[in-house]
DNA sequence: CCTCTTATTGAAAAAAACTTTCAATATGAT
DNA sequence: ATCATATTGAAAGTTTTTTTCAATAAGAGG
C-alpha cells in the first residue's frame, strides 16, 4: 500500500493548507479502503485500528472537512442517511442494497432532463444529487452473502 | 380549505386501514400546506397550532407511516438531511437553496443513463434518488428575501 | 535536526435527535 | 350509544452530534 501521506486525497488536504495528522490520515484511509458507505461510528472503529488514539469527535470533524474539500460525500440510501464514502471525480454513487458496496459512476445525459425541468418550473438549477441503488454483480450471483 | 379528512392523502391513509386521528391529520396538513422540506421539530411546532395536544413522538411515527405509504418523502438537501415533504406522484424534488421551497418534478429521460450505468457496472438498478437544487423564480428576482 | 507557533486533538460534558414504554384516550366499527 | 383496540403523549431511555478546553503534534523556519 502506498504511503498514506502521498495519496491523491492527502495531497488535496495538504494543498488546502491542512496538516496531515495521524487521525486525519486514518479516517481518509478507512474511507479509501472500504468500498462502502460508512457511518461515523464504523469509521471510528476501523480508524482506531490505524490510529488507536483516534477520537469520535475527530471523525466528525474530519468528515466535515473532507466533505468541504469534495474528498468524501454523504450517502443517503434509505436506511443509511448518515454514511460517507470517499469521492473521486464522479460524485455520484451506485449502492448495492445487499452488501452496501458503493461505487461511483459518471453522470452523463442529464442535460435534457435538467433543461426540461428548468423550462417547466422557471427554477435555475445549480446542483443535483443522483444516487442509484440495486444489486452488484456479486450479490446477483450469491443472493444471501454480504461483503 | 377542504375538509382535512377528505384530502387525497387522507383517503390513502383510510384505505390502508389507518385511523384518521387529529394528530395524524395535523401532520398531514402541515406537510400539504408548506411547500418546503420540514424537519420533525418544525412539523411539531406547526402541527401544534392545528392540534395543540400533538406530541413529537407522534410526528416521528406519522412521518414513518407517511413515508411507508408514499405520502411523504425525505428531502436530503445539503444542510437539511432530515426534512420531509409531502409527495404527490413524481417523488423527485427540486429545492430552492434560498427559500427552501420544494416542488416535485417528473423524472423522464433517465433511462439511457441507467442503461449505460448498468452496462458499465453490471449492477441491476432498481431505484434512484434524484434531487435538484437551485433558485426558484421568486428568489431569482428578490435575491435577499425568503418565503 | 531543534524550536516555536498554532492548528489540531481527545476527554468530558452538554445538547440534540430519536426511540421505547405504558397507561390513558380517541376512533370507527357495530 | 357501546366497545375493542389502534393510537396517543409524557416520561424515561438511548443514540447521535456538538461544544469546550487543556494537552499535543505538525510542519515552518532557523
Ligand atoms: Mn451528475
Ligand atoms: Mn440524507
Ligand atoms: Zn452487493
Ligand atoms: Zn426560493
Amino acid at each position: 500500500m502506498p504511503d498514506p501521506k502521498q495519496t491523491p486525497m492527502a495531497q488535496v488536504l495538504r494543498e488546502a493548507g491542512y496538516k496531515l495528522t495521524q487521525p486525519r490520515l486514518a479516517v481518509l484511509q478507512v474511507l479509501e479502503e472500504n468500498a462502502a458507505g460508512l457511518n461515523p461510528e464504523t469509521i471510528y472503529a476501523l480508524g482506531r485500528t490505524l490510529c488507536p488514539s483516534l477520537g469520535l469527535v475527530t471523525v466528525y470533524r474530519t468528515l466535515d472537512l473532507l466533505n468541504e474539500l469534495g474528498l468524501a460525500r454523504r450517502v443517503h440510501s434509505e436506511h443509511h442517511c448518515h454514511s460517507y464514502a470517499s469521492a473521486g471525480s464522479d460524485h455520484h454513487y451506485l449502492i448495492c442494497e445487499s452488501c452496501h458496496r458503493v461505487i461511483e459512476f459518471p453522470c452523463h445525459g442529464l442535460e435534457a432532463l435538467l433543461e426540461s425541468v428548468r423550462m417547466q418550473t422557471g427554477y435555475v438549477i445549480s446542483a443535483h444529487l443522483l444516487e442509484l441503488s440495486g444489486l452488484c454483480p456479486d450479490c446477483q450471483e450469491h443472493p444471501a452473502e454480504s461483503a
